[in-house]
DNA sequence: CGAAAACTTGACGTTAACGTCAACGTCAAC
DNA sequence: GTTGACGTTGACGTTAACGTCAAGTTTTCG
């Protein structure tokens, strides 16, 4: 009678209890639904998410962490799913993996440059309270 | 007579000049001004921009490439004007710097955590390849 | 069984970051 | 002296990514 509660090996999720987890609202999910990038199994009417919908919800939010449109995160989850088989698909898929890489790197390129760029004006800025408290020393 | 062309210590440029060099359109860069990212001088009612006006648009656009918002790029570039002196001010400073600082952080983790997985993609794509390629060797 | 809680599908509202268009000023060149 | 390139200020339009009702159905629980 309990079982559910001591063994669920492919348990699914109601659409607010994903919520919950992901700390966003169930509008959002159903609005990740009508763009695509979700399609949870229906019992009846409602909604189930399985655990394939979690990850990719933290590939989403991954995403936007990163500055990606929901649309880039479409196609990195098309990455992550093969669905495949087909070699001209592989090398197109290839390619995609590629260039993505290479956007990566380079929006790697632009953060560490702002991260020196703030160490820097860390810098002048402790060295401008330095003087003061010297002053104050005196 | 020909002195601009050959020593111009601090050259401004019209609104044109500024959407060609950085590849956007007026519109966008009297938006900024709008937004007060921006407040370039006059000469009568037209804008002149100087290099620090350039400066300003450079960090606009990498802090767009790596998904911040015209809010954010603002107060990365207050931190780098100075325009300050007083010790609670920098105090204030030293502290949203080490803020943002963390946050940058957290995104370059982000990043590579993202690019391992497409690594990862990326070999069993090629993997996938290879098989095939195998089975037309025999 | 009956009320509260949760789920559903619309439809319209909102914010950021511009695009687009109109209507007007100005200045050098033909 | 007018034409054409460039500049100006509005005002309204657009897209992405949701928020916010409303109005109805279904589940759960005492």
């Amino acid at each position: 009678m309990f079982w559910h509660t001591i063994f669920m090996p492919h348990k699914t999720h109601t659409i607010s209890e994903l919520a919950r987890a992901f700390d966003i609202t169930t509008r959002t999910i159903r609005f990740y639904e009508e763009k695509g990038l979700l399609n949870p199994q229906r019992v009846g009417q409602q909604r189930r998410y399985t655990d394939a919908d979690r990850v990719r919800l933290t590939l989403i939010q991954r995403g936007k962490r990163i500055g990606m449109s929901l649309q880039e995160s479409q196609a990195i989850i098309e990455m992550y799913d093969p669905a495949q088989g087909n070699v001209e698909q592989l090398e197109r898929l290839l390619d995609n993996v590629s260039e993505r890489k290479q956007q990566l790197h380079a929006q790697m390129q632009d953060l560490k440059q702002m991260l020196t760029e703030l160490d820097d004006v860390e810098k002048r800025c402790q060295q401008a309270l330095n003087i003061v408290n010297k002053k104050e020393d005196n």
